[in-house]
DNA sequence: TCGTATCGAATGAACGTTCAATCAACACCT
DNA sequence: AGGTGTTGATTGAACGTTCATTCGATACGA
């Protein structure tokens, strides 16, 4: 019987289900948001959904590496084009603060979803490979001389941890102004947490 | 048919069911607890949890403000115990980290779970009272001069998201060593991120 | 005996997943 | 070119399971 011909063009179901999972997941939540919503919200079948994908968890997981991904390449584009690890975690914050104007979506997935739950087995985000890029500037600042010596967990997290906390602050819509106005208020205060 | 005597005093079954609920849903996360799973844990019987309880729901929120409830009362009695404002957010973050050694689930609900996702209608973490107190603990630092004039959201997340970050590391086992140890290293950061 | 606390089997809704049916597109043969 | 077979994408109804919740029965203290 089936077979009404979907409004989405062959090969961009993959991307319709993710940009769906992506809203879905972050507006309701992984738990409260059921296949056939998913179906639902990308145009196409539940069945269409099983032909791309293993199975629920797995639509979770490919929208996790793809974002971590998008985001790696932006932190190794930050570290070609900057030299001291002040121009780039100043870049980095920038970006983020940007990205969470941009793309809220996506960084509320990243940043502020319970992987942990959902995604059992997956290392957690503060492991990922974008965080230990993060921390990797930070070890360089610290060779070079840019960075008090210190536990490099410790540096890190006071290095980001504001501009982190106020991110999350403004995914929960506590903060009201974009972000990229606080820029230069945070990246003052995070800096001199940590300069030498 | 029942009434076999459980294991479990009268009067007790509250908070066997919040102990319970505490460890599961830090364990596995809300969504993958079951009532069933939660009565077993509990050593009662579905039946007496929706005794005492409305449903699920109410389980988690009884715990989510019991957890806030106690964390407020440590808070206060820090107020009471401190003047300044740098003797009161330093008490603040050694109260967190030894809250985290000892009370690993407790501190995992209150920081880390989404709320949002299970609590629908509940306001966001940093939007309860114990946020609130630490940002009025900043706020009072800045009217006495000890803290640099700014944004308030700007200074609270960079005095306290260092710490706050190095919880959830610790939480998620990435940080091996216990939080007390570093103590002084992020003390040292937060606060010479805001001092005057 | 009345009210309250407790029990766990029963209920029904909702969920993730499967699968036979269908179709579009292409390759191949005549 | 026209006919034929094959492949793989797509569909949604159907399936079996699991879950939150209800409820009638039971026990106990007052």
């Amino acid at each position: 019987m089936p077979r009404t011909p979907s409004s989405v063009e062959p090969g961009q179901i993959r991307d319709h289900v993710l940009a769906a999972a992506l809203h879905l997941f972050t507006q309701r939540g992984y738990f409260n948001t059921s296949v056939p919503d998913l179906a639902r919200a990308a145009g196409v079948s539940v069945g269409s959904i099983y032909h791309h994908f293993k199975d629920k968890e797995d639509v979770a997981r490919a929208l996790y590496f793809s974002l971590m991904d998008s985001l790696q390449d932006k932190l190794a584009e930050i570290a070609g084009q900057h030299q001291s690890a002040q121009d780039r975690c100043r870049a980095v914050i920038t970006m983020l603060f940007d990205l969470t104007e941009t793309r809220r979506d996506a960084m509320d997935f990243m940043l502020y979803a319970k992987h942990r739950e959902f995604l059992p087995g997956e290392p957690p985000v503060c492991s990922s490979k974008p965080f230990e890029t993060m921390r990797q500037f930070v070890e360089a600042g610290m060779a070079s001389g840019e960075i008090r010596r210190m536990d490099v967990m410790v540096a890190t997290s006071s290095l980001f941890g504001g501009a982190i906390r106020l991110i999350t602050a403004r995914l929960d819509n506590v903060l009201t102004e974009p972000l990229p106005d606080r820029l230069d208020a945070v990246w003052q205060c995070a800096w001199c947490s940590v300069a030498a």
